[in-house]
DNA sequence: TCTGCAATTGAGACTCAGTCTCATTTGTTG
DNA sequence: CAACAAATGAGACTGAGTCTCAATTGCAGA
């Protein structure tokens, strides 16, 4: 399937979540749809609008924000953390949950799934008799490419920078 | 251990730190300590603020954020995200790693630890030649207090909406 | 096609967590 | 106890994200 045609059937999607909602299709919300499906994958909020300004399409800062939102609530966009302070997004084609590892040395981010590891968390939240939504794996660590670079592991006020909100793995 | 002992000995701890890297113990740095380690778990920097503020110590934001950024490059406080748009920290005592289940609805945290789970996640790590070093993993769904008492487990884009009633402790 | 009007937009004010600056104060070491 | 580097507080600043409101626009119905 081509790109462009696959970017237009993604529109369509969010047209028909809009529909649903009684919201409408406007020109800026088409605009940042095709935008996002057919060049980024994970991005954040404010590099959305500088590439939209870039081609010469001015959106407001506050309808990028507006229209992620939304993108979020129909299940097109998802919001993740990547151990940065802000957050990043990434669109969902079709399927998959993932996790993520990031590299701290060079940022470089590694998808991944398992279901073994998605089983066990059902496992213990079971135990807890706790109903999961959702959730959110991020492991910092330094990828293949930096390691072969002799990169080190984490110094650690290199952790701080980057890692933050991590825990431990291995002490 | 009394509680009052306990806390002195990581005011110990904290200097012996300090000491290491020339730095020194303040009045507000011990202060801190003392709060944070003799009734915190999981808090918020402007709440520690606030505590001291409420106690009549009157420490500056400005140095309760750095005395937080000393505690988590010593390892007694770790810096975590709980699912909300700002950091949480809690004082760690005798190096248990663990993570964290989240109610959506009711705000309430639940920690666990699991071998299963930490050893996974290092095999991931191994397939994709990834070295970790640190990981984050909060899953948020519903306790079982809030399904007791009926309420329905929140659709992913509820998620940010957590902690939307929290008190301001901002000044 | 035209119209009515609710939904949407942009500009910019605002919030809020967190950082930084710098003049003044304090802890430590000799 | 003096010297002086480290630390502090006040408040300016930053940056991501939210909100307000007057002007604009998409779209359902005539
Ligand atoms: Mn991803
Ligand atoms: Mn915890
Ligand atoms: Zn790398
Ligand atoms: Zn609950």
């Amino acid at each position: 399937m081509p790109h462009t045609v696959r970017t237009e059937k993604e529109i369509t999607r969010f047209a028909g979540f809009l529909q649903d909602q009684g919201l409408k299709l406007t020109t800026e919300r088409t605009a940042l749809v095709r935008e996002i499906f057919a060049t980024h994958y994970h991005f954040e909020a404010d590099e959305l609008l500088f590439k939209m300004k870039e081609k010469g399409l001015k959106i407001s800062r506050a309808t990028v924000y507006r229209t992620l939102e939304l993108l979020v609530k129909s299940g097109m966009v998802r919001r993740v953390h990547l151990g940065e302070d802000h957050y990043h997004y990434e669109h969902v084609t079709g399927n998959s949950h993932h996790d993520h590892l990031i590299c701290t040395t060079c940022g470089s981010v590694i998808e991944f799934h398992d279901d073994v590891l998605e089983q066990r968390q059902r496992e213990i939240c079971e135990r807890k008799r706790f109903t999961p939504t959702f959730h959110n794996l991020q492991i910092l660590g330094l990828c293949a490419d930096c390691r072969k670079k002799g990169e080190l592991p984490d110094a650690p006020d290199r952790v701080k920078m980057i890692g933050a909100g991590a825990t431990q793995l291995r002490k």
